[in-house]
DNA sequence: GACAAACGCTTGCAAATTGCAACCAACTTG
DNA sequence: CAAGTTGGTTGCAATTTGCAAGCGTTTGTC
């Protein structure tokens, strides 16, 4: 593995992980509780189901999400955010803020599940 | 113009604006004091040239950045943040401090020039 | 326990975006 | 006035995306 990294940028090697159009957007969905596929399925953006498959797997390799069993017997895996990967709240806080601000028209619906203390309680 | 919108919510229609590999590198280099197509250029994710020109005519549409004449008979015109796009600041600070506490190797380099307040100062 | 629906994907393909290199016109420098 | 430098544009191949269809495995229903 090359380990392509291209520069030593903090900003840039955040943006490599989590800079793409719907990497947040899972991220946003696991802060406010979802879990299963179909619910991020569902979300309004209508992400497709393979770009939710690679996005899901690479949150996964990353560590930012873990896969989990919701009933012990249960086949069908599930995923959420690991403490790394709330790490990230205050990136989705922010985000969330200069939108409001910033562009006419947006609302925040979503409430956050856990963690309030991160997410703001205007949402 | 259809105006196509993903979804009302905040962070959906932010990273529609920022949300790509690129353009929070510019806002980067713009915060840092860099004017010309040529420090963009520059700066070492080696960006090219057709993208680079894409996302500043991109970033000057959504008025985050505007157009000027750095000599005032010069005809090369340079790039800098408008009061909006200064606004982002704090999501630049966010994936900052992110990216150094998270991803082992990163390290701040560059320095904003101005509006020191809404950066950190251990960049 | 047969059947249909739902779930979590995978596959195929066309369209859009990216990365790379070459080129170019306008200006500046020696 | 010739040789860079700057700020792009153009062409093209490779990668990524979006969309729809398919598919094997549960999960509900009767």
């Amino acid at each position: 593995m090359p380990e392509r990294r291209r520069s030593p940028c903090p900003v840039a090697c955040t943006l490599d992980l989590i800079g793409d159009r719907w990497t947040m957007l899972l991220i946003r969905d696991m802060a406010c509780g979802k879990r299963q596929f179909k619910e991020f399925r569902g979300s309004p953006e209508g992400i497709a189901t393979n770009i939710l498959t690679d996005r899901l797997s690479r949150l996964v390799e990353a560590k930012l999400v873990e896969k989990f069993a919701m009933a012990e017997d249960s086949p069908r895996e599930s995923y959420r955010l690991t403490e790394k990967g709330e790490s990230l709240f205050p990136v989705l806080q922010v985000l969330a803020d200069w939108g409001l601000a910033n562009i006419l028209g947006t609302e925040a619906r979503m409430k956050p599940k856990s963690r309030a203390s991160s997410l703001s309680s205007r949402a």
